[in-house]
DNA sequence: AGCCTTTGACCAGCG
DNA sequence: TCGCTGGTCAAAGGC
């Protein structure tokens, strides 16, 4: 079970309370249904329904509430067993949206999903189900012009995608977001606000090009692209955790909470999908030409810390690190022999803003397509890195931010839980999917208690109960608000706990000139050199 | 002078 | 236990 169950977790919460969801969704995946049973994907899905999966999306929560409600949530769940997305249900889903939107004052426009939809009708199903499949020629930005990404944004911005809004950090609402959340949604947060109750940003910033635009961690997300013209593909699924009538928290949680599995139905569904990321990361797979023009600079600084040739990848892989004080965010490219990016995997979360233009160094390399990283920081404007407040899972949560770090947050709604979190930047991902970590993210749902704290790769007890605090937080009532359209990737954090009560992760060591000490190079820690100190002290 | 990239070696996880 | 593979380290050199 899970494939699809972890997709559910996504549209749950990448889903506006109107019910042109579904529509969405199916248009992107072309057949819903039959886009579902293609892959391993699939038949999770398909098992989940088996298993009696109910698909507790935001109808089905409403249903608790209300008559009409319940009705939203059978039909949901009708088409959901049935795999009848598309038009099938169309013209009840337009009903609910507009008494949805008659009861709840909200109207967003209908998403148009023609324009999203693949050219070529004949595309392979089974290929669409395992990626959101995005026609070459559409950006995808274009889906955040759609209602779904819109109302998710109104929940909150992810830090990825530097539209994160670390609101009104209203946790008292928590449980009554959770349990009315896409109710309030409708009658009132529905709005739209994300974007513009954040703080200005640029504007590529909010719809920066390609990947930025949204492309959209997980995580891990993972967009792949083909060598040629490719469609960016958007594989969310790789590492969402089921929900089941179990995870009534689910609502809450956001997609990160779902990446990073809480429950051992998502754990399994990850070693199912263990074949790709089970790492939690996110692979943005995407026309490297997009991917160029789209952003050369994601807005963060990198280093380089390596080179391999992977077995059965065609091109070698580079590992990039942000040279961000305290940043642990890591990349893998994998470029063409022209210079084309044909897969990016984001892993980690950044705890810092992006550095002013003039500030970013002109690494090429590593910002190919980058893209799209927001900070956290930037949005939040907490300032809450890892160290002042991560920002896990913030994403979902409505007023919060930060609770978790880690995680990776990439493209395109979905988001995913990173650990130490904070929410890269959609913007850097936009496009592609996400993966969350896995195991970690497991661990800490068990765990039960919220960290904020950094956690370090190699501190993997640490992740792990990190991860399972994280989801505790989740469950525990904190309302996972909706997140924006934007894929979150997790993160793992590499870093070790000093004696200043922070974490910090030792990359390198290297004998200054004049000074007989090794220096330590560790991202921010003082005394330490760094990079990106270096560069901020010219 | 210092940062960044390159690249071979090393390490850890997995089967 | 061994080999394979991915990821990281770190010395060396370039910019």
């Amino acid at each position: 079970m899970g494939g699809f169950d972890e997709h559910g977790g996504i549209m749950r919460d990448w889903m506006p309370p109107s019910s042109n969801s579904q529509s969405f969704y199916a248009g992107m995946l072309g057949d819903g249904a039959a886009g579902s049973q293609a892959g391993p994907t699939v038949e999770k899905h398909d098992n989940s329904n088996d298993g009696g999966f109910t698909f507790p999306g935001p109808d089905r929560q409403v249903s608790e509430n209300d008559d009409d409600g319940s009705q939203r949530g059978q039909a949901v769940d009708e088409g959901m067993k049935t795999g009848e997305f598309g038009e099938q249900k169309a013209g009840q889903r337009a009903g609910l949206v507009e008494r949805m939107a008659a009861r709840a004052g909200h109207n967003a426009p209908r998403l148009n999903t023609d324009i999203i939809k693949p050219a070529d009708g004949s595309q392979n199903q089974q290929a669409q189900s395992a990626y959101l499949t995005i026609s070459p020629n559409l950006s995808p930005g274009a889906f955040l012009d759609s209602p779904v990404f819109l109302s998710n944004s109104l929940v909150q911005p992810s830090p990825t995608t530097g539209k994160f809004q670390f609101a009104s950090n209203d946790n008292s609402n928590g449980d009554r977001n959770k349990d009315n959340f896409f109710e309030e949604s409708n009658n009132t947060s529905f709005a739209f606000k994300p974007f513009l109750d954040s703080a200005p940003l640029p504007r590529d910033h909010v719809n920066p090009p390609f990947m930025s635009a949204q492309s959209f961690q997980t995580n891990e997300a993972v967009a792949q692209s083909e060598k040629q013209v490719p469609p960016q593909k958007i594989e969310p699924s790789q590492t969402y955790p089921d929900f089941t009538e179990k995870n009534n928290f689910s609502l809450q949680m956001n997609p990160f909470q779902a990446l990073n599995g809480n429950s051992d139905r998502s754990k399994q569904h990850r070693e199912e999908h263990h074949h790709d990321d089970n790492d939690a990361y996110q692979r943005i797979n995407g026309d490297s030409t997009n991917a160029n023009s789209a952003s050369s600079e994601d807005g963060y600084n990198w280093r380089k810390y390596g080179q391999k040739q992977v077995k059965g990848s065609e091109y070698p892989r580079s590992y990039y690190k942000c040279t961000h004080a305290n940043c642990s965010v890591k990349k893998k490219v994998e470029r063409s022999h022209e210079g084309h990016i044909t897969e990016i995997i984001y892993k980690g979360a950044h705890n810092h803003p992006k550095l002013a233009p003039n500030r970013r160094s002109g690494i090429g390399s590593s910002n190919a397509l980058s893209d799209m990283q927001g900070d956290v920081n930037e949005q939040n404007g907490n300032g809450n890195g890892v160290d002042g407040g991560p920002v896990w899972g913030t994403n979902t949560r409505q007023g919060h931010w930060g609770q978790e770090s880690n995680f990776e947050v990439t493209s395109t709604g979905m988001a995913m839980q990173g650990q130490n979190g904070q929410f890269e930047s959609s913007d850097a991902v936009d496009g592609s999917c996400t993966f969350s970590n896995d195991e970690e993210e497991d661990d800490r749902a068990t765990h039960g208690s919220v960290s904020l704290g950094y956690d370090g790769e190699g501190d993997e007890s640490e992740s792990k109960r990190r991860k399972v605090e994280a989801y505790a937080a989740d469950v525990s009532g904190a309302t996972r608000a909706i997140r924006e359209p934007r894929v979150v990737v997790q993160t793992t954090s590499e870093v070790d706990i000093l004696d200043d009560g922070y974490r910090w992760r030792k990359y390198g060591q290297k004998v200054v000139k004049g000074n007989p000490n090794p220096s330590q190079i560790e991202p921010g820690r003082p005394g330490v050199t760094t990079s990106a100190q270096a560069q901020a002290a010219q």
